[in-house]
DNA sequence: TGCAGATTGTCTAAATTTTATACACCTTTG
DNA sequence: CAAAGGTGTATAAAATTTAGACAATCTGCA
């Protein structure tokens, strides 16, 4: 059943954390609850998480998810590659936005589903865990960039520090 | 005062789309309204859109949005380089999440503040219109890879489909 | 503990790609 | 119209990638 390794969850309420690791508890091998924010730069250290699961609350008293947002930029600084899964009770929109502008890869409100949950975590991974062949990368890249310079060959080549020979090459082959 | 060129604009209700021609029109040169979704895939093929600003509702009595989340993917699907920002009055947090998940590059609510409005869209195009030079994104692909191959280069070098050989090559450049 | 299999660094030589530079020919655009 | 800029193509030299190989670790597990 446990599909997964470790996973990261913080939330200062001990029964949420109860609740989390026992619904986890069915995906990943190892549910790692955290109830202070400021614990989970020293663990990603000593654990290997796969994915974090931040609440956004944890002074008592403020609701506005500031916090966690400033946790979730502090972690993808660190640890760019870490999925994180925002979870809040005093969800609105604006949060939303700005928490997945930021980098996170869901935004889920308590309270939650389990199954939901468990779903969307799933899907994060998937995801998140699939490497793209270095050649497919570029020639998205290098579609992308063509088309913003609307077919300026010249252009595209400068902005994107290789040669235009070396563009045409590249955009011959597919 | 014009920045930009050209945005489309779409929204069913023609007293909004007055609103937002006036608005918009301090910051592009050109701005196109259409009042039906339908319009948006041939209007993309005459006009050179920066940017476009989409409503989320449009048939009478429905308004979940999922109407706007449709053609968002279409448009996405034809027009990857294009931005879309969304534009609701029906917004909740779901809806906010699937929008930036199916690509959205913004999320704003009605009624909007225009200058806010026009601040966001600023973000959106400058975040939008940097390229990225090739090396560069390949570097930050790579340590991507090799971090979540853990650290093992022989199974990152098979992902990324280069040599080993080649995945040291790069990786000692930095 | 010890071994089989996987991984690492490093090396070759051949194949391929990139670069700088150049040239003639189109398109814009003032 | 003329200048400026873009295209498509070419060459040779420089750099990179590839396949293949090797001994030296490292790792999982019986």
């Amino acid at each position: 059943m446990t599909e997964y390794g470790t996973i990261l969850v913080v939330d200062d309420n001990a029964s949420i954390l109860t609740a989390l690791r026992y619904c986890l508890g069915e995906m990943f091998a190892r549910v790692v609850c955290l109830s202070r924010p400021e614990e989970v730069l020293p663990a990603l250290q000593r654990e290997e998480a796969e994915l974090i699961l931040l609440d956004m609350n944890f002074s008592l008293g403020i609701n506005d998810g500031r916090e966690g947002l400033i946790w979730l930029q502090a972690i993808r600084k660190q640890h760019p590659d870490v999925p994180v899964v925002l979870l809040t009770a005093y969800a609105d929109v604006q949060l939303a936005v700005r928490g997945l502008k930021s980098g996170a890869s869901d935004f889920i409100t308590k309270p939650w589903d389990n199954e939901d949950l468990l779903h969307k975590l799933r899907d994060v991974l998937k995801a998140h865990r699939r490497i793209v062949p270095l050649e497919q990368m570029e020639a998205e890249h290098i579609r992308r960039a063509i088309d913003q310079c609307h077919g300026n060959m010249t252009e595209a080549a400068k902005q994107l520090g290789v040669t235009r020979q070396t563009l045409y090459n590249k955009v011959k082959k597919w």
